[in-house]
DNA sequence: TGATATAATAATCAAAGATAGTCAAAGTTA
DNA sequence: TAACTTTGACTATCTTTGATTATTATATCA
């Protein structure tokens, strides 16, 4: 498993009870023996807004990274997703998102599974290069809008 | 023997036990001294749904080519079907098979609904029109291989 | 006390690294 | 000759790294 996504599950582990968590930016990075500005790659790829996610940050003395949940129910959650889902999405974005909705239990894992692969490189081979992410997004959003 | 059956077979060899096999496409490569892009030839060729097999890959850091196996004996009537599928198919005739297997108790209505939305006209409006029944069809025959 | 320097953080961005995919040409075999 | 295989150049995607910049708190100095 690559550095990031194990940062990112460290990430979740601290969500335990609370909808919030604290970081240092500098102490995870030395925490996982890397680079600090990994630290803004995984949050900035993992822990998006359309993923039920906002960060909040402050610089210099006690400086934080603050990583906070949106608590919403399912199909909120859902229809929040789908508002802000691009009309655009590659599959490791679709995967990263499924993995969300799993983790937080909006959808049971043979759905998510189902919906991977519904809008997978492969399901998708003989769509156009040009509008592979397009059709997928589009997939993606109708499924979503059926399990509400 | 050429190399693609030498390969072929020894990634077939992987699958004791596991009903999956992950790969790094360099490694497999060097292994058989041969250039990465064979490996693609490989999987493309001998790894296909038609096979009974399903293939996931990233790639970046740690990325991998995963292949995923099912018997295609478990089920009969579901591997008449996607053996027998053709290449195209309407929405039409997506139904009847959809509702057929429900019938059969190969998947339950949840699903199956999930698969009919999934391999809908209005899921798929941005696919090209010529070749929305093949996208349709590669779907459909990928969701099945993967829900057995 | 107010201004300024210093230390402590975090953000940004681009380059480098690590993989895998595509496609077409060349070679081989049936 | 048609189908299959091998090869390699080029492309796409994801991750890691580091240099530079921005911001904030605190200490110090006039």
């Amino acid at each position: 498993m690559n550095l990031s996504t194990i940062i990112e599950e460290y990430i979740h582990e601290l969500f335990t009870d609370n909808d919030f968590v604290e970081v240092k930016r500098n102490d995870l990075a030395s925490h996982f023996s890397c680079v600090p500005s990994q630290i803004n790659y995984v949050i900035s790829t993992r822990f998006i807004p359309e993923l039920g996610f906002f960060v909040e940050s402050k610089r210099g003395g006690n400086g934080y990274i603050k990583i906070s949940k949106i608590d919403l129910n399912e199909s909120d959650y859902l229809k929040e997703i789908i508002q802000k889902m691009d009309s655009k999405m590659s599959q490791n974005v679709a995967d990263i998102y499924l993995n969300n909705l799993m983790i937080y239990n909006v959808l049971d894992e043979k759905i998510a599974k189902l919906i991977k692969v519904a809008i997978s490189d492969k399901s998708l081979e003989n769509v156009d290069k040009s509008k592979k992410d397009i059709v997928r997004a589009n997939i993606f959003k109708c499924l979503l809008l059926n399990i509400i």
